[in-house]
DNA sequence: CGCCGACACTTGTCTGATAACCTGACTTGT
DNA sequence: ACAAGTCAGGTTATCAGACAAGTGTCGGCG
């Protein structure tokens, strides 16, 4: 397995090691069915053979596809795809890839409707159980994002941090947790949320507002309908043409 | 590094590969605070001593460990412990971790508020939206759910098959897959839970059979209060001591 | 027909070596 | 004295080749 030296490695992907980088591409080749469920991956060695690496980094590689579930390792078996019912769908890894390939737009209206699903009930455990110095943050937060309106850039993260300030104030660790993981993908759904929603910001801020206002006052019932108004514009949203604008974009 | 042969291996766990073993193992180690966030792993060579394996091994399970962002690895530095911001609290490997070593106590209470949250409100979502074959399978695992009342061997799976068809009912793919994920230690939940709560299966069946029927009618709010009542005993649990007697017969 | 063992294949593990990289201490020039 | 460059040691990343331990298949044999 002589390396001829100025070959690109693998696919010339932005990647740290060879094994993270030949996993992302295995992680894609599933993703795109071109191993589809029950389907046996190469052998190690003809993995090996192909990308032109050793065999130690195929299985480091193997090893981190298994763990999103997306294969199934048996000694002297191959090693096969695992059922979609297996796989980490929420693994970051796992999401990053599905947002670069633009498989998303499936699982982008899901993603939003899942994500209205706990936040909506979420402002309402927060007005229950929000401690002072949480309604102290946020309202810190709503004042920084006041002065911000009018740049998308610096409104945006303040956008993040509030949201992540109310799911603290739940007093839900996991809350947090989960939303943290789901945020490449729901940066991603902002991103075309931007296009199709050209008001934006100041109708947004007034929600926040809103929102901030109702946990502060310990009104659930009025978090819960801040909330609900604030993300219900995602609910009747159709994503396909703008996120193939943004695939194209991105690949062109 | 020679293999005394009648050593046990590495901690006797039940566990198939070796580097899989040693990967729980060193999960078990962070989530026992034995490495905090920020430290660093001992070498590889030092591990490999250590658990008298092959660096190789070591590199395959720090890989694992890795894959669940409990730690960090760059080329040239120790691997770190990553902050618990970092972790993927949703890996099925990291909650069986966590359910194996009895840490769950904080956890489960949040877990069982996370799951009313989402499940209430997609019993509404059902309610709405269920195609007829959903309710029809919905009504057939009820039927068998009647039959099987008596037998908490036979309900339980059902119980679990009842609750997946409903989500699968809402039309949102993400649904029973991050429920999917959260399985295990809900069914940790669920050995505490029934001590807690003798009377149980006829109760629990009685509301089955109401959310069943409020979809079945397409009535959200009717689906909404029948599974808001059905998961609200849930809500003032206080299980430290029933996981700390499990926790104890387990280990002893 | 069914059981069973030889055999090829594949994953799991071991060993030892080299390359790439980081950190901190040391040197050097100003 | 201080800043910048240099170097050495330690650590991870990768390579190569070998052997051990499972799995499945395909004969032959009862």
């Amino acid at each position: 397995m002589t390396r001829p030296p100025p070959v690109q490695p693998i696919g010339a992907i932005r990647g740290t090691t060879l094994s993270n980088q030949l996993a992302t591409e295995l992680v894609k080749d599933i993703l795109q069915a071109r191993y589809r469920p029950g389907d046996a991956l190469p052998t190690e060695e003809d993995l090996a053979r192909r990308y032109d690496v050793s065999r130690a980094v195929v299985r480091e590689a193997v090893q981190a596809v298994s763990m999103l579930g997306l294969t199934d390792r048996r000694q002297g078996r191959n090693t096969h795809v695992s059922s979609p019912t297996e796989w980490n769908d929420f693994a970051p890894e796992l999401l990053r890839a599905r947002a670069e390939l633009g498989i998303v737009e499936d699982v982008l209206v899901e993603l939003l409707e899942l994500r209205r699903l706990v936040e909506v009930e979420a402002a309402a455990l927060a007005a229950e159980r929000a401690t002072d110095p949480d309604i102290q943050r946020l309202q810190e937060i709503l004042a920084q994002m006041d002065a911000a309106v009018g740049k998308r850039q610096d409104y945006t993260p303040l956008d993040v941090a509030f949201h992540d300030a109310m799911l603290q104030a739940t007093g839900n660790h996991l809350l947090p947790r989960l939303f943290a993981q789901l945020r490449p993908v729901l940066e991603f759904a902002r991103e075309v949320s931007a296009m199709t929603r050209p008001d934006a910001l100041v109708t947004s801020q007034r929600e926040h507002a809103a929102i901030c206002q109702a946990i502060a006052d310990r009104s659930p019932q009025a978090a819960r309908a801040a909330m609900s108004q604030h993300l219900s514009w995602t609910a009747n949203l159709d994503f396909s043409e703008r996120i193939a604008e943004l695939t194209r974009r991105r690949q062109g």
